[in-house]
Formats: C-alpha cells, structure tokens, sequence
DNA sequence: CATTTGATGTTCT
DNA sequence: GAACATCAAATGC
C-alpha cells in the first residue's frame, strides 16, 4: 500500500512544491514567479485548486502597505517565519485572505494571492460559493479564492509543501503576458506598482479604470 | 459600463 | 473610535 494511502495524500496531477527557496528572493520577484503556479487545498469535502493568475508583493517592515510595520504581534507571527509558509488573515470581520511568506527567517514579508484560474473541484467551489453566477467569478478576488478552495485560519502558519495546503510548480509564464498595476484596496504606498497579472486571463480581478496598466519588464 | 453602500469583527491608535 | 490587502447588491449612466 504505497499509493493512494489516504485521500488527503493524494497524489498531484501538477507540478513539485516549491521548495523553501523558491520563497526568498526579493519579493516582488517572487510575486512575478508565481504567476503559472497550482494552489491546492484538500479537505475532508474534497481537493481544489487553480492556477495563480495574479499576485501582490508586501515588502516588509519598510512597506507601509505590509501588516508587519506594526512589528512582531501575535497577528504578524507567521510573516516573520520561514520562507513558504502560510498567512491566512481575517479582513473586515468576515473574509480569510491567503498570503506565501517570502524572504528569509525574521524578514517579515509576503505575496497575497488574489486570483485563481480553477482547475480541480471546481463543483466544489460552486457550492462553496453558492452566489458566484459563472465560472469567472469563482476565484477572482483573494477572499473569493479562499473561500472556493477551503483556506483558513487552520492554515495560518503552516508550511506550503506538503497538504493539505500546496503551492506547486505551474506551467511557465512568458513576461509578455503579464501586467503590472499598482496594488488593490491600499491607502498607504498605494502608487507602487506591486501587483502582477495574466494579461489574456478572464479570471483576475478586476482593476480600477484609472489604473496605470504596463508590460512587465524582467 | 462605473460608482456607491452595507455587512461584519479584529487590530491598532 | 477608526481603519481595514473585500464582496455582493443596488443605483446611475
């Protein structure tokens, strides 16, 4: 008994996960290079996933638009941990957002993921998100996505390379498909252009009209 | 299409 | 007491 021990240990149609490494380049490189990659989540209900179609980098202590400013606080923890573990917070009391901790050890910085292309489970999605009317709108926004795939505060903390929460080696992304904007629904430091997505994709979120939209240049 | 508004609770000032 | 890395429904073009 060697495969198909549990359903929880299921195997992967997708990629490796990516290793602790893949996570500690600068940010904002890392945000780019997950662009193509398979998020997948399995739960009792079943497994989901999608393919990461567009991504934000917060910097760390320096960036005024990153939670770790205010320092280590019991919320902050898991920013400051090792490089692809998770940071699932809570945002206006009532959605779960999911975050890849980047950099290495005690450099309190992450990419939040903010929206998905569906691949596996995606009945599963649709009952999990009852008013999504089509597929589109199953992951195309941070809490929309962890909501479709069953991220939570159980995953808060916990290391992305191995289930029930995994990021995976994806299909490469070419830079001619991808966009940068600033970041979404930030205040502070809100002109940098931090966020990176899948310009042909029908499963982003939407960006603001007046939005400065350019070609990555690697 | 764009813009506005209400829901909800934790974190921080 | 205010702010908040959002979402869905409703309103105005």
């Amino acid at each position: 008994m060697t495969e198909n021990a549990a359903p929880t240990a299921r195997r992967s149609r997708f990629g490796a996960p990516l290793p602790a490494a893949f996570f500690e380049p600068p940010t904002e490189l890392v945000a780019r290079a997950l662009l193509g990659a398979v998020l997948e989540c399995d739960t009792p209900e079943g497994r989901a996933s999608g393919r990461v179609v567009e991504t934000e980098a917060y910097l760390g202590a320096h960036d005024e638009a990153c939670h770790a400013v205010v320092g280590h606080t019991p919320r902050t923890a898991p920013l400051f941990g090792a490089p692809g573990t998770a940071y699932v917070y809570l945002i206006y009391g009532m959605h779960w957002c999911f975050n890849a901790v980047t950099r290495p050890q005690g450099h309190p910085s992450a990419v939040l993921v903010r929206a998905l292309e569906p691949l596996e489970g995606v009945a599963l999605m649709r009952r999990r998100r009852p008013r999504a009317r089509r597929d589109e709108d199953l992951t195309n926004g941070p809490a929309k996505l962890c909501a479709a795939l069953g991220i939570g505060p159980e995953h808060n903390g916990r290391g992305l390379q191995r289930p029930p929460l995994v990021l995976r080696a994806g299909t490469p992304v070419d830079d001619a498909a991808v966009l940068v904007t600033p970041r979404i629904g930030i205040t502070r430091a809100a002109e940098l252009p931090l966020r990176f997505l899948l310009r042909d994709s029908p499963f982003v979120s939407r960006t603001p009209p007046h939005f400065v939209r350019k070609p990555y240049a690697a």
